[in-house]
RNA sequence: GGUCGUUUAGCGCAGCUGGUAGCGCACUCGCUUGACGUGCGAGUGGUCACAGGUUCGAGUCCUGUAACGACCACCA
């Protein structure tokens, strides 16, 4: 029965098809085989609200590749997969669809809310699994996990209890980034600073001792209502006679210190600062220095503060609940109420009025914002949990030092360094419902709060009624906790034990902070083992012009959109290929194209082999004997195997696929299947050998290529004669000392260049290919050109081939290469002048690759420094050229 | 302000440990060549950003400069 494929390769026909036979065979699912060497990949989480974007399908098209390799190499390979809860954006995207129904969440409750969440996540949480199906991922989708899951929440608990105990968490009114869109804290992670334009304000305030204005300058007028203090630097000569004094703040006529700190730098401005601790970072640490009262007059929803929000802050003081530091609330009176831009304005006008506004500096300003939503952060004092981040930096930074994990590329190295050296303490705690809750209980009787990893209903100190801290954990946290808690962490399960720690992680360099960096010390406090052995670092997909895609820019490409146009194998071809680790690349159309085009050449390959096959029964197996092209595709192939092997344990892709690329088209497909015509002819021993060879390398090549693109390996591989079930778990080719064939190697490619050479005359001349011409070939290397000669006839338009040591012939056009004198009769064609000048043209040209060898050759220092190696191959280049001139030289002779 | 990256053919990019520059696309010319025109053959096109240095020899190593970009940073 000849199997006949279609002229094109059509992905819509074979993927779903195929992925629905991998999932079938089991494939993808890891059992624990203690006797296997385990290779683990775990994936790095997508958001349940995402949609599969370019990120998404580079990052996860790298670990796919990986992980099928392993596999074949037979490796016990994992990929665990699952989604991250992401809460903030999660909650975001929900309060948002319930805002168009006329739902708040204060309406559902905490609980009627998180139902909804649930649901929501029910509903559309697994979308972005079967997007990444769609590209061939071969996850374990058994042991697919959610960072909310009861496992991981297990571990978070167990975490957070741990670290409580050891002092690690700890629970304080510090400054955090507020977001007053999203209503919640933000880590400093989770800010982006952006340009905005913006002016300083350079205000007087009346010194009370003196009399005296004192100048300063303010990005941010609104917060000056919380001022508590201005500072100045002891060192400063112009302000020595103002130790001690007081100002008073304008519009609230409040006398407040002037302090003398170092945060007051001398060469900025005027030298005067105005602190207000409740709303700048660096104002709260000088706040902390010189115990001045924190005075917070901004709500948590970006509003100045008034009556009532003192009244509610009063009372929680005096309630004795509130620890000691917690900050004042100011009545802001009559600005009470407003958001914190119509309260700048509102102050400039007063301020203005009362002539407290020396004058107004225009300037570009970086501004903290929201990482989701964008807003301007507003810096708060308030109550909130955190890490402490120097105990656990250090052993990260120590082992990754010792090299227990590398990046690739090494430059990231500095950079996650730099990251750890320079973190602060993490704020984990989020005003949000959807995530971890923090396992902490305060009692209503006693007051005391207790951290336990078990829900508690009394007060185990006093047997009071309790109540669980309202807030819940930052994404990050759960994240952190991924290549482990996945596993079955904090219990020692037979996964934990065989696939932990993971082998290489994947990801882009633009969340080592937040994420890479986190697991590292993690795992190191938790399992003393860090999570991965290497992480894999890859850049941004950009857009053609090599911008970012964005929403705002509306320049995405949906890699959904490019798969149904063009195949997952293309998409993931054109990802893998032509970039090297962690830089940025660009997708266009044309690169897809591209792809596509080489998925259809294999394609039309495996259609010419099974065409030729018919009904025949041939093995996938080497014939006994080899012809010359046979050990020299071989030996090529054998040389692949090997490269592609090495490149793919050093993590470049992008060059394993670009050499498979070169073998199967331009070796495989330019030339071997060209030659194997001429046997393919006939029908005897000689064409079934031909055949065996044809199918036993596209098939061993298939498999180089099967995790870069699956689904096409798969579907021809299945057609041609095989053993096996699945080229995904068919065994990794390997390196075959017997099928080194060197000198095989060295025979065809004299055969090609002269093959090459009269093709190039051929043009030059405008001999159109139909018109054959007889070709003589004087050589040394009449057994080579004598098994050559068929080749000529087939490839280089040759009627008929004569070898001899030399010819004499009249009116023949000459073409020289290293190894031989080729003569092509072609009577009237042969223009004399013409010849002689090509001739002569060459002859200069060869005539300077000589000079060039022998200016170093002459080089005193060249033949004495340079590596014996060196100098000899220059010598042996001189013999080629000196031999070839005097080819040229007889010919030119000749003609004359 | 700090750190890092990029700069190679018209465009997009490779070039690992230094030994007379490659790939894809585009372009030019030719080809109904019994797998493929999503193809085949032959070409055009680069003083490897700039200036120094190390070396027998530098796209490749070192120093500096410039342009662009990214990340980090509390700059009132």
């Amino acid at each position: 029965m000849a199997k006949e494929l279609a002229k094109q390769y059509d992905p819509k026909n074979v993927e779903d098809r195929i992925y629905e036979s991998w999932l079938k065979g089991r494939y993808f699912h890891a059992k624990v085989e203690n006797d296997k060497k385990p290779y683990t990949i775990v994936i790095p989480p997508p958001n349940i609200t995402g949609q599969l974007h370019m990120g998404h399908a580079l990052d996860n098209t790298l670990q796919d590749i990986l992980i099928r390799w392993r596999r074949m190499q037979g490796f016990d390979t994992l990929w665990l997969p699952g989604t991250d809860h992401a809460s903030i954006a999660t909650e975001a995207k929900i309060v948002a669809t319930m805002r168009e129904e006329g739902i708040s969440k204060e309406d559902l409750g905490r609980e009627g809310f998180l139902k909804r969440a649930w649901e929501w996540k029910e509903q559309y949480g697994g979308r972005i699994i079967e997007q990444l199906k769609k590209l061939g991922s071969s996850c374990d989708w058994d042991r697919t996990r959610f960072t909310l899951d009861e496992g991981c929440s297990k571990a978070v608990r167990e975490v957070f209890c741990r670290l409580y105990e050891e002092d690690l968490i700890y629970r304080g009114n510090r400054m955090v980034n507020w977001c007053p869109c999203c209503n919640t804290s933000i880590s400093d992670a989770e800010v982006e600073y952006e340009e905005k334009d913006s002016n300083f304000w350079h205000l007087l305030y009346t010194v009370k001792e003196t009399g005296e204005q004192l100048e300063l300058a303010t990005t941010r007028p609104e917060t000056m209502l919380g001022d508590t203090a201005v500072a100045i630097n002891s060192e400063d000569e112009r302000y020595k006679h103002l130790h001690g004094c007081h100002v008073i703040l304008p519009l609230l006529n409040k006398e407040i210190p002037i302090v003398c700190d170092e945060h007051a730098d001398m060469t900025k401005g005027t030298g005067v600062v105005k602190i207000t601790p409740a709303h700048d970072p660096n104002d709260f640490e000088v706040g902390k220095r010189h115990n001045l009262p924190v005075v917070r007059t901004f709500t948590y929803d970006g509003h100045l503060t008034g009556a009532a929000d003192k009244a509610e802050a009063d009372e929680y003081i005096a309630s004795g609940k509130a620890s000691a530091d917690e900050p004042e609330v100011l009545d802001c009176g009559k600005y009470a109420g407003m958001t914190t831009m119509e309260a700048r304005k509102a102050i400039l006008e007063d301020l203005e009025a009362g002539g407290y506004i020396k004058y107004i500096e225009p300037l570009k300003h970086e501004v903290g914002t929201c990482y989701r939503c964008h807003t301007s952060i507003e810096p708060m004092v308030s109550k909130q949990w955190f890490v402490r981040m120097d105990p656990l930096a250090g052993p990260a930074i120590e082992s990754v030092e010792k090299g227990e994990t590398k990046f690739i590329p090494e430059r990231f190295t500095k950079n996650y360094m730099n990251w750890m050296r320079g973190t602060r303490d993490w704020c984990i705690s989020r005003q949000l419902w959807w995530g971890h809750r923090i396992p902490a209980w305060y009692c209503s009787n006693c007051g005391k709060m207790t951290v336990s990893k078990t829900d508690l209903d009394k007060c185990p100190h006093c047997g009071g009624d309790v109540e669980q801290d309202p807030d819940t954990l930052d994404t990050w946290f759960s994240s952190a906790l991924w290549p482990f808690s996945t596993l079955g962490w904090p219990e020692n399960t037979p996964e934990l034990e065989h696939y932990y720690p993971t082998n290489t992680l994947v990801t882009g360099y633009d969340i080592i902070g937040f994420w890479v960096s986190r697991m590292i010390f993690s795992a190191l406090k938790y399992t003393d083992k860090a999570p991965f052995d290497t992480v894999l670092i890859h850049g941004l997909v950009r857009d053609a012009q090599g911008r970012k895609m964005s929403k705002s820019l509306g320049n995405g490409i949906d890699p959904l959109d490019i798969i149904d146009r063009y195949g997952a194998d293309a998409l993931r071809f054109t990802l893998a290929t032509g970039n090297s680790p962690g830089n940025d690349m660009r997708f266009s159309d044309e690169k897809v194209n591209a792809s596509r085009n080489f998925a259809n050449k294999i394609w039309n390959a495996s259609r010419f082999i099974l065409m030729n096959i018919g009904d025949e029964d041939i093995p996938c197996k080497l014939p006994e004997n080899l012809a010359l092209e046979d050990k020299w595709v071989i030996s090529l192939y054998n040389t692949l195997v090997k490269e592609v092997t090495e490149n793919l344990e050093k993590f470049e892709l992008g060059m394993a696929v670009a050499k498979l690329y070169d073998f199967i088209w331009d070796v495989f497909c330019d030339w071997y299947i060209e030659i194997a015509k001429i046997r393919l002819q006939n029908n005897d021993e000689n064409a079934k050998a031909a055949k065996q060879v044809l199918v036993w390398v596209m098939s061993n090549t298939l498999k180089l290529l099967h995790p870069f693109m699956p689904f096409i390996t798969e579907e021809i591989w299945q057609t041609l004669p095989h053993e096996g079930e699945s080229i995904m778990i068919s065994e990794w080719p390997e390196y075959d000392e017997a099928h080194a064939f060197d000198a095989e190697e060295a025979e065809m490619e004299r055969i090609m260049v002269a093959v090459r050479a009269i093709r190039n005359r051929r043009t030059e001349m405008n001999v159109a290919p139909s018109k054959k011409a007889k070709v003589y070939i004087a050589t040394a290397y009449k057994d080579t050109f004598e098994k050559g000669g068929v080749f000529m006839q087939k490839l280089a338009s040759a009627s008929e081939v004569e070898i001899a040591d030399s010819f004499e012939i009249e009116g023949a056009v000459s073409i020289v290469t290293a190894d031989a004198k080729i003569y092509i009769p072609m009577g009237e064609l042969v223009d004399f002048e013409a010849e002689k000048a090509r001739l002569a043209k060459e002859l200069a040209a060869v005539q300077k690759d000589l000079d060039f060898v022998n200016n170093k050759l002459s080089n005193e220092n060249f033949v004495s420094r340079a590596p014996a190696a060196v100098v000899e191959a220059q010598k042996e280049a001189k013999a080629r050229y000196e031999e070839k001139i005097a080819m040229l030289n007889e010919s030119i002779a000749k003609l004359n």
